[in-house]
DNA sequence: TGTACATCAGTGAACGCGCGTTCACTGATGTAC
DNA sequence: TGTACATCAGTGAACGCGCGTTCACTGATGTAC
């Protein structure tokens, strides 16, 4: 039942974001009784932190195996799958969601190990970049199109010293 | 009257996020009753519309006479000192919001005139970078440090080709 | 095998709340003649 | 100068709503002996 009121709850934030999501209607679309979900979150905050989590999993997923330009290819697209989630995502407080977020970081950070000294900076930029393409088009300012993305992701080269692979 | 009732929706913004803006609370603290501001705006959204375009105006301020790097950190400073109401600006989507955002970015892309025909890319590039260096510290992933933030924003050179002034 | 008990997921009624919005109104200000 | 009328910002009562959360409960499952 926990899975169905998280699987419903991210249908409902895709729909109306993060208002959209209220834990009555969740255990609605879970066909169970509107205080059922309180039996696995023990409050709202809980079931959107939860969401976060599971979020930030499948995130870390998709850019498993990735390297260098795929990297921003793979966060961007993930973005654009789930718009209000990856928004809920970084705007979440929880301490556990942070780390989560931070973990990401470190992965997609390793990806730029070059530039010595630097290394920090790089992945900074780097994130930068890729972040704020991901939010630029998921809220509409840039267009969706595939040759902008691999456009601007190809100046993440400047933040690369040595390149991995690809 | 509106000008005070904006100036509470402002406050209120920052301290509660969206959710924490209502049109009864910002009456209250504009010291009016809790429906004279549908004398000055149709409903709530017109109210936040109003809200997020009053915020690209002072951001372009912000921007006057700036260029290079100066205009990044510009940017983020703004953010950093408005987050929610930056939030709001970006993801309102009015129409007469989005053509603000919109000209927003033409202002900042004029300033990076370089690199001829990848000339779009390379604005596309340096707003997204700016961009999620600010979404990113103001949600907290990164730190706020004079260093980091004009580290990453020394990384807009990539995309400039010949720069204009500094 | 049977009985007694604890656990625990889920139920349904009920609570208080602040909200957005509508309504009929008041009172001040301006304008026509 | 005075009178009649329109305009319009702001008021206060009232509406219906969905929400989060609490409560006492039921019924199924598992465990001890």
């Amino acid at each position: 039942l926990r899975a169905a009121v998280l699987t419903a709850a991210a249908e409902l934030i895709e729909q109306g974001g993060l208002a959209g999501l209220s834990v009555r209607e969740a255990a609605r679309r879970a066909g169970v009784s509107h205080n059922a979900p309180y039996r696995h979150f023990p409050d709202r905050d809980a079931l959107l932190a939860a969401l976060a989590i599971e979020g930030f999993g499948q995130l870390e997923k998709s850019l498993q195996n990735c390297s260098g330009r795929e990297l921003g290819e793979a966060y961007v697209r993930f973005a654009l799958a789930h718009p209000q989630r990856f928004r809920l995502m970084f705007m979440n407080q929880e301490p556990q969601v942070r780390a989560q977020a931070s973990a990401t970081f470190q992965n997609l950070a390793k990806a730029f190990a070059g530039s010595g000294s630097q290394a920090e900076l790089a992945a900074a930029a780097a994130w930068s970049l890729v972040h704020g393409l991901a939010q630029l088009i998921l809220d509409g300012h840039l267009e969706t199109r595939e040759d902008l993305v691999t456009g601007v992701l190809g100046a993440m080269r400047f933040a690369v010293g040595p390149q991995r692979s690809a």
